[in-house]
Order: C-alpha cells, then structure tokens, then sequence
DNA sequence: TTGCTTGCAAATGATTTGCACTGCT
DNA sequence: AGCAGTGCAAATCATTTGCAAGCAA
C-alpha cells in the first residue's frame, strides 16, 4: 500500500466515525508509517514537536475507534501505538523486557491459519465471539543483552 | 500439586530470593489458587477484606520478582494476576474487551511445541535471548454478547 | 537489634478532561 | 452559525513510596 494510499483508507476510516482527517491526525499517521516499530506517546512528541501531548492522546483514542491505529500495553511504562493490521500486515511483537522496546515479527502464514483455525475452536468452546489475536514473544533485546 | 506443595513452592521462591513468605502473602496465593482465572488488585481486596492496598501491591511485586505471581496488562483499567506458570500449567488467556474479564485457555500440546520452536527461530533471527511468550485471544464474552 | 513487613497517608506519573478558542463546512 | 478539533492547565486514578510501628530471626 502506498503512502497515499493509507492516508486515504485513515481518512475514510475516520469518515465512517464521523471523524475528520486533520493535519494532527495525518501527522500522526505519517510518523507511525515511517517508523518500523511500535512508539510510545513521547518518542511520538519528540518525532513530531508540533505536535501536543493532550491532543495526541485524543487523536489517538480517535484514530483507535476508526480501527486506523492501535493500541499496544504492557511493554514498559507507556503504551505502544501502531498503524492497526487493516492497513499493514498481520504480525506479532517481540518485547524486551528489559528496556520495554518493541520489534514487530510475522509467522509462516501456514502456520498463522493453523492458529486461527484453532483460536476459533477455542473461541467457540467458550462462548466468545472473537475479533483477533496477539502475540508477544518476551526476552532480552541484542542491545540490553550487551 | 497439591495446595501444600503450592504453598511450600511459594515459599521457596521467595527464599530463593530471600523474602519470607508471610501470613499476607500466603493470603494472595491462596486466593489467586481458589480462582480459576486472573484477578485484579480490587477483586483480591474484596474476596481479602484483610487485605490492604499498598501493602498487597507490594507483596504482588515481591511475588512477581519471585516468580510466584504473573501480572499481566491490557485486560481493562487494572492489571491483572495469576499464579505463575511455574506452578501452574501453561496457558493462554481470552480476553474480553468489552468488560476486560480474562479466561484461561490451554492449546494442544503438539501445537504448543511447534510454536516454541518457530519461538526460537524468530527470536534467534533478531538476536533476542528469548524468555517466554503469551498468546492473547480478543473477543466478547458470553455475558457481554448478552 | 537488625532488617523485612505492614498500614496509613501522601506522592507519582501516564492518561483524561474542562474550557475557551480556532477553524472547517 | 454550528460544531469538530486544539492547546493549556487542572483533574483522575492505578500504582508507588515515605515513614513510623510491628514482628521474626
């Protein structure tokens, strides 16, 4: 998908929600795009300095509801934020525990259709009406291993 | 494992780490046993009137260090905790995101080995030195679908 | 008596919100 | 005009911490 493409598709995405794609919005949009990773509310701020804290937040729930971007906890003190898989490909995260950084990996779809065959059973046996999955693989990173 | 064996494997750990395992904490081991599935900080008063606040946080931590007790993140506002699978069996968890309630689920064995080895792969390939992973399934649960 | 634990109250810090203002539509 | 979006400052709330007292080795 070209970069114009994925304006276009959070634009329409925030159309369907009744949302504008403002200046803000598409900013956020675009640093998310250019970097690889998963990033944290400042490392966002320190990318993108015209950019304010409270407001980011804000767009950032909003562009969480049009399913543009989504939301990453549990990899150290603040939450993680990415393009959602609706405009990038299915894959999981590698978090180090020690430094709480984030690195996006993708399985062998053979094996990614095995799982969802079988996260649909297991959805079923329990009664839930499931909406994805996620993966996360915990270790040290090269980095922090020294 | 029985509830003494449990009990005499918490109180290991700790001293692995030289902490005693006091009336408290034995408290929240006993509870998190009792339940099937994780628990917040706020369940765990209620079901442990005795229980208090600060003191359970910090007990949780000194468990977690221990690697009695997991936390894990994203299923609603609190955290939420379980006993870790140290003692207990492996297992993965549904997380409901409407009301944030969290299900144990256990996949099949065979599957489970084939993962930790495509695990190790994908860790190796990113010079992670790799610790374990978790597989979270999203949905809405029975009583949410309503 | 030395130091881990505890409970209370106060602090911390990520995230959220109130409000007035700007700028689309 | 009407209303979504913005920025600032203030509030919120889960979690953490300071401190004085309790308790075990």
């Amino acid at each position: 998908m070209t970069r114009d493409d994925l304006h276009r598709s959070a634009e329409a995405r925030l159309a369907d929600h009744e949302q504008r794609y403002t200046p803000n919005r598409r900013a956020i949009v675009e640093t998310l795009a250019a970097r690889a990773n998963p990033v944290t509310l400042p490392e966002l701020l320190r990318l993108r300095p015209d950019l304010t804290q409270s407001s980011t937040y804000r767009n950032l729930t909003a562009l969480q509801d049009a399913e543009v971007v989504r939301r990453i906890v549990g990899g150290g003190e603040h939450a993680h934020f990415e393009l959602d898989e609706h405009l990038t490909a299915h894959h999981h995260h590698l978090v180090c525990v020690q430094c709480g950084s984030i690195l996006d990996v993708t399985l062998d779809p053979r094996l990614e259709r095995r799982l969802d065959r079988t996260f649909d059973d297991v959805a079923v046996q329990h009664g839930f009406d499931l909406d994805g999955h996620s993966i996360e693989l915990f270790g040290r990173c090269a980095t922090c291993r020294g």
